[in-house]
DNA sequence: ACCCAGGCGGGCG
DNA sequence: CGCCCGCATGGG
């Protein structure tokens, strides 16, 4: 708690980025009409809440003295407020439909996490819901993470799931995934070192990830949207599906393929970005949480 | 009861 | 290639 970082000068709506659920293990809780939000990184925990005067501060809940990592560093990667908002919002509003969501949705950030992490919990993400991704998420975390305190584990990485079976992660709500989930730890542990690949390859990450049972052409952009910060990634989900063509083809439903082609057209490089959007608006025409 | 959820692999034509 | 089906599970 000593070591504070005041987020200024940023524009970073802290509810519309934890509501917009693609960190699924962040916690959040509400007092006011705001968010506390709270996350793990490693061994250590990290708070982020709203200020009087309407700004942010980032601390230290717990930090673990054996790493070095520094609050700003971790905290202006994770939100990407390296990049100027503003600027994004200029090259991705190129229509009314995404100037609409923008506004209603300003300073939703796009959230790097750990390419583990990511991977695992985009792969329980599959013919799935949200509210049972997280359940299933937290399951997991307290069956196979490492005690950080008394109300907190660290998200499990490979070493702690090698020995998972089947049987083990069924009983946390995996269903069918267990499989695809044992079969990427040891691929993970024995071929390819997360840590290690280009995050601005989109090409070679999409065609690593997609190599693996378990992994399709949805999962793969998420991992390489949310686990790489690569914004060329532009994750087609059945939200996305449907807000694509009721915005953009009167209704009718188009094959997944066209819509990859109309997002790179539309949105180009920074596409990424838009997808967020798309998928928070069109989420919350349905339902909120 | 029925439908759906941040899809994917496999089988078939 | 494209298309279609089954898949575990819990909430609305």
């Amino acid at each position: 708690m000593d070591e504070i970082f005041q987020i200024e000068n940023t524009n970073f709506n802290l509810k519309h980025t934890f509501e917009s659920a693609q960190p699924l293990t962040f916690y959040g809780d509400y007092y006011e009409d705001k968010v506390l939000l709270e996350y793990t990184y490693k061994n250590s925990i990290i708070g982020i809440k709203s200020t009087e005067n309407n700004k942010l501060n980032a601390y230290w809940i717990l930090k673990n003295n054996n790493e070095k990592l520094k609050l700003n560093d971790e905290v202006i990667r994770r939100f990407r407020l390296f990049e100027d908002l503003d600027y994004i919002y200029k090259k991705i509003n190129t229509d009314s439909n995404i100037d609409i969501a923008i506004k209603k949705y300003n300073g939703m950030r796009l959230t790097i996490n750990d390419p583990w992490e990511t991977t695992l919990v985009f792969i329980i993400s599959q013919f799935n819901n949200v509210k049972r991704i997280r359940g299933i998420v937290k399951n997991i975390i307290n069956r196979y993470g490492e005690k950080i305190d008394e109300k907190h584990k660290s998200f499990p990485m490979l070493e702690n799931m090698s020995t998972a079976t089947k049987e083990d992660l069924k009983n946390c709500g995996t269903g069918f995934r267990a499989e695809y989930i044992i079969n990427a730890v040891d691929y993970f542990i024995n071929n390819v070192d997360l840590n290690k690949l280009n995050p601005n390859n989109y090409e070679e990450l999409h065609e690593i990830f997609t190599e693996i049972k378990g992994i399709g052409d949805k999962v793969a952009d998420c991992i390489i949207l949310m686990g790489y910060g690569n914004l060329r990634a532009f994750p087609i989900d059945v939200w996305v599906k449907r807000q694509l063509e009721r915005l953009y083809f009167k209704g009718e439903k188009q094959k997944v393929s066209k819509l990859q082609d109309f997002a790179w057209e539309q949105w180009g490089d920074y596409r990424g970005y838009a997808q967020q959007y798309l998928f928070h608006s069109g989420r919350n025409l349905t339902f909120k949480n």
